[in-house]
DNA sequence: AATATTCCTAGCACAAAACTATGAATATAG
DNA sequence: CTATATTCATAGTTTTGTGCTAGGAATATT
């Protein structure tokens, strides 16, 4: 039951851009340093968050991503789905329908996965990007005072 | 995010012991045969439950499991922790306090994934197994009917 | 004594996760 | 117009975890 770093880093280096949302475009080697991400691997990750449009890109020099909307426009659901896959807890419950199983007819269990994935998928999208924000911000400021 | 077999099959396991459960000892080979899971697959996962005194058991000709406990004094979530260990979603929300990470004092992620382990384990703590049984029983009498 | 079970431990095959590596395409800067 | 800095695409590698299989010891019943 545990998020892959995938998905753990594209909180984090959607947090940064977050961060840094100047209208500027960020390079992802700025992000890496911050981070502690290697930028080869960040690479691969924001690969799917640009196709999926959440960032936009410019290549070549002075190039770099920046968001492609506001910060409360972005749930972690969203980001986290985009990177991981649907965020279900069972295979079966994964693929739209459940086309594997072939106890699923009979299955004892699928509600009580259903139930959870729900509960999953519900809080997930309970959180937007800009509170993550100012979880951020006010951790800062406790830092500072 | 995938729960594993193991929570998966030791959710059904119970499940099994729980619908036959007249006080007679259940050998595995029974379950085995009802479950599709393989004989020796099953004895390391009802191990732990076993070690966990969710179910009590006996050697020897004749013997097998049974469970320890009535099912409505089972919650999902205490069985599958018992196999799966913590149900947190980052490895830094599972072994009790984050001893692992450097970031942990600074971390605006925290507080989300700390969220996120919470609702899980609510919700898996408010289904037991006798839910599952009533699930099974009144599936079958759709059947019937 | 034979048999049927749980219990214990080790190993193995495959898949997935977590990177690393190489280099092409492209935009800006000087 | 060349050097440089970036994104983009793809393939390879290493490590870890999952999902089982195997063999046999311990123990209870028949």
């Amino acid at each position: 039951m545990k998020v892959s770093t995938k998905g753990r880093y594209a909180l984090r280096i959607m947090l940064d851009l977050a961060l840094h949302n100047s209208g500027e475009l960020v390079p992802l080697k700025d992000i890496a340093g911050r981070q502690d991400i290697t930028l080869k691997y960040m690479e691969q990750i924001i690969s799917p968050l640009a196709k999926a449009g959440y960032v936009l890109s410019l290549r070549g020099s002075s190039g770099g991503y920046r968001l492609a909307r506001h910060p409360s426009e972005y749930t972690c659901g969203d980001i986290l789905r985009v990177v991981e896959g649907p965020l279900a807890p069972t295979v079966c419950l994964s693929s739209g329908d459940f086309v594997d199983c072939p106890r699923a007819d009979e299955c004892p269990t699928i509600s009580f996965w259903e139930g959870l994935r729900d509960v999953i998928n519900k809080y997930v999208d309970s959180v937007t990007l800009e509170d993550l924000m100012n979880e951020q911000l006010s951790a800062q400021n406790d830092y500072v005072i």
